[in-house]
DNA sequence: AATAGGAGCAACCGCGGAAAG
DNA sequence: ACTTTCCGCGGTTGCTCCTAT
């Protein structure tokens, strides 16, 4: 008798790389079906020769339908910064807090986008701290002022959408209640909604997903989901348009 | 027009904690 | 109580696209 849970999947014939169209189709359709119980037999029953950790890393950062995609708006960076200087690189505690962005995502972001421009502003992104003049980020900083103005143009490009959010934002750093249970270990839930002050029912179904052009337009389809709900029931209604947004070979890889 | 370098992002790797047996 | 495996997380890699030369 093996002691223990079964054997892992095997390593032998599993793809690595960029996954297929073909491939997310069968994966949303095992899902749709089934839901996730239990990632590691996923692979074998979706007919995918795909490890099971990487099934999940596909669905959990890709496929998901309550994913927003896209920038990240103002508010959700300076949310991001905020939870940052306290939460440090715990990235799924920071995903936690932005519906529909993932932990994979919000760090890219951070080591692409925020990380170059608190370096700017002369911030240390570590420790948030001011950088002390004659440091070597701060010369760095002063002889690139070509990304400055970049991240300034793209700044004001996403400022009109990001408006609402900004306001969103301030109340939560008003609510000095709210604010400290961001840092507690099992804090509420911090979504879209809850910065209005809305009850946690209407926090679900209210989320606005600001989708830009390249995202899927099935997801549109998903905005009344739960965040944290993945029930197969609900994806009889996103299934079809997941499907033909699929075939149209909308997916990247 | 060609190409080198940089930026952005999807995916993989390895580790630690939790859970199953 | 212990071993073995799963799951999730954070760090890292490598591919693709874009831009400057």
């Amino acid at each position: 008798m093996v002691m223990g849970r079964q054997p892992c999947c095997d390593k032998l014939g599993v793809k690595k790389g960029p996954w297929t169209a073909e491939e997310d189709k069968k994966l949303i359709n095992f899902i749709f079906s089934n839901g996730h119980c239990c990632w590691r037999a996923i692979p074998k029953l979706a007919g995918l020769r795909r490890c099971g950790k990487s099934c999940r890393l596909r669905w959990t950062n890709y496929l998901r339908p309550d994913l927003k995609r896209g920038l990240l708006t103002e508010a959700e960076e300076q949310l991001v910064i905020d939870l940052h200087a306290h939460l440090g690189n715990r990235w799924s505690k920071i995903a936690a807090r932005l519906p529909g962005r993932t932990d994979n995502e919000i760090k890219n972001h951070w080591n692409t986008h925020i990380k170059k421009r608190l370096l700017k502003m002369g911030i240390d992104p570590v420790t948030h701290e001011p950088i002390q003049k004659d440091t070597k980020a701060e010369e760095i900083c002063s002889r690139d002022d070509g990304v400055i103005n970049m991240e300034d143009n793209s700044s004001s490009q996403t400022e009109n959408s990001s408006c609402e959010d900004s306001r969103l934002l301030e109340n939560i750093c008003k609510d000095d209640t709210l604010l400290n249970s961001l840092w507690m270990d099992d804090p509420p839930h911090i979504d879209g909604a809850s910065r209005n002050n809305e009850t946690p029912d209407e926090n679900v179904s209210n989320i606005r997903l600001p989708f830009g052009e390249d995202n899927c337009s099935w997801l549109l389809d998903c905005q009344d989901f739960g965040i944290q709900d993945f029930g197969i029931e609900c994806f009889n209604d996103v299934e079809f348009n997941t499907l033909t947004t699929l075939e149209m070979g909308e997916g990247k890889h």
